[in-house]
RNA sequence: GCCCAGAUAGCUCAGUCGGUAGAGCAGGGGAUUGAAAAUCCCCGUGUCGGCAGUUCGAUUCUGUCUCUGGGCA
């Protein structure tokens, strides 16, 4: 028997995913699935640019609640099994790259994250300084160390912290094999991204949604979230691109245009970082769009001219039948 | 109209006691194994507003013009 169809779709933000991923879910009938570490928030709506079509792995954390990689492999391992178990095709669709990676290329077993050991070494960090506490990793873990750069504080923490509540290495972790199978051998994996060719295109569409989710009540809704949580400047929900900037004015600590002007700066930096782990993904099947949305360049084969396929939609659909 | 202060990187500005200049932000490239919309690394030639003068040499000094603030009429 042939293996189920998974289709995983990926892009930089504002670049058409979630339309091009709905219209074939009503297409295909299929379930999507979000790899999204912003929509997994209840209360991050008009900023994360939530779908109003159905999606798996969205509204499933409060704000300050933590929601990982790991987590979303487990939680996705599951939700592709249950899908094709029903008959349906599962889409994964975001601008997540950690997690899709994750998940097609495994994760080793390693433990988990401790908030107790993660605290104390910020400790320490704070007196010291990250660049010395590298030094202590460099003892403990020298392959690490050595792919870890002195002032990289999120990492050199992760591999301390899998060190001191394990004893062993985080490199040793990741030399054993992933503890489970890769998707691509139960299922038939197509990847695609979508992204406009002109970078200059991207960052109208950013400037462009940005002041639209304005217009929609994103002050608002921040305000919300600022009445609720303003205590924890730590929310992990807060670190998502505009909320931060937006939280930033509503403490007085910049103007509101300012707080606009930052937060489209920092979703067109998302975006960039995001297309860098693109470039280099493997198996990739790409779908170039110009600024009303046609296709202008694509790596997908497909029976017909390409002149009668400037639809990403058709164009997906005709490659698949 | 007069007086004063400016005019230097896409933006905000620093600086050159005369030897053609550098920060922050923006932008570009890269990394990425339980925080990833996070975090970290690398990348700075631009008629130094125009013209003329002094000088071996002017973005820097002088004159003049233009423009932008502010003040006085």
């Amino acid at each position: 028997m042939a293996k189920p169809l998974l289709i995983c779709l990926l892009g930089p933000t504002a670049s058409g995913k979630t339309d091009l991923a709905v219209s074939l879910a009503q297409a295909l009938d299929a379930e999507l699935i979000s790899v999204d570490s912003a929509l997994v928030y209840r209360g991050l709506d008009i900023g994360s640019a939530k779908p109003d079509f159905p999606h798996h792995l969205v509204d499933i954390r409060d704000p300050q609640e933590v929601y990982s990689a790991a987590d979303f492999v487990g939680d996705t391992s599951a939700l592709v099994a249950d899908i094709t178990a029903r008959g349906k095709t599962p889409l994964l669709v975001g601008g997540t790259m950690l997690y899709f990676k994750a998940y097609l290329q495994g994760l080793s077993e390693m433990p988990a994250a401790d908030p107790e050991i993660r605290a104390e070494i910020e400790a320490e960090a704070r007196k010291a300084g990250w660049p010395r506490l590298h030094s202590e990793l460099a003892r403990v873990d020298p392959l690490s160390a050595e792919r870890i750069h002195p002032n990289h504080s999120q990492r050199i923490g992760r591999a301390l912290e899998v060190f001191r509540s394990s004893g062993v290495s985080m490199s040793t972790w990741q030399q054993a094999e992933p503890p489970h199978d890769l998707p691509s051998k139960r299922y038939r994996v197509l990847q695609l991204a979508i992204c406009p060719q002109d970078r200059g295109v991207l960052h109208e569409r950013i400037a462009k949604r940005f002041h639209q989710m304005m217009a929609q009540g994103f002050l608002e809704e921040v305000r919300c979230l600022y009445q609720e949580y303003g205590e924890h400047r730590d929310l992990p929900a807060l670190r998502a691109v505009g909320y931060r900037q937006l939280w930033q004015h509503l403490s007085g600590e910049i103007q509101l245009e300012e707080a606009v002007e930052r937060g489209i700066a920092a979703t067109r930096q998302l975006a960039k970082r995001q297309l860098t782990w693109l470039r280099k993904w493997p198996d990739l099947q790409w779908i170039c769009t110009d600024d009303a949305g046609n296709v202008v360049e694509t790596t997908l084969s497909h029976s017909r001219g390409a002149d009668s396929l400037r639809n990403p939609v058709d164009l997906v659909l005709n490659y698949l039948t």
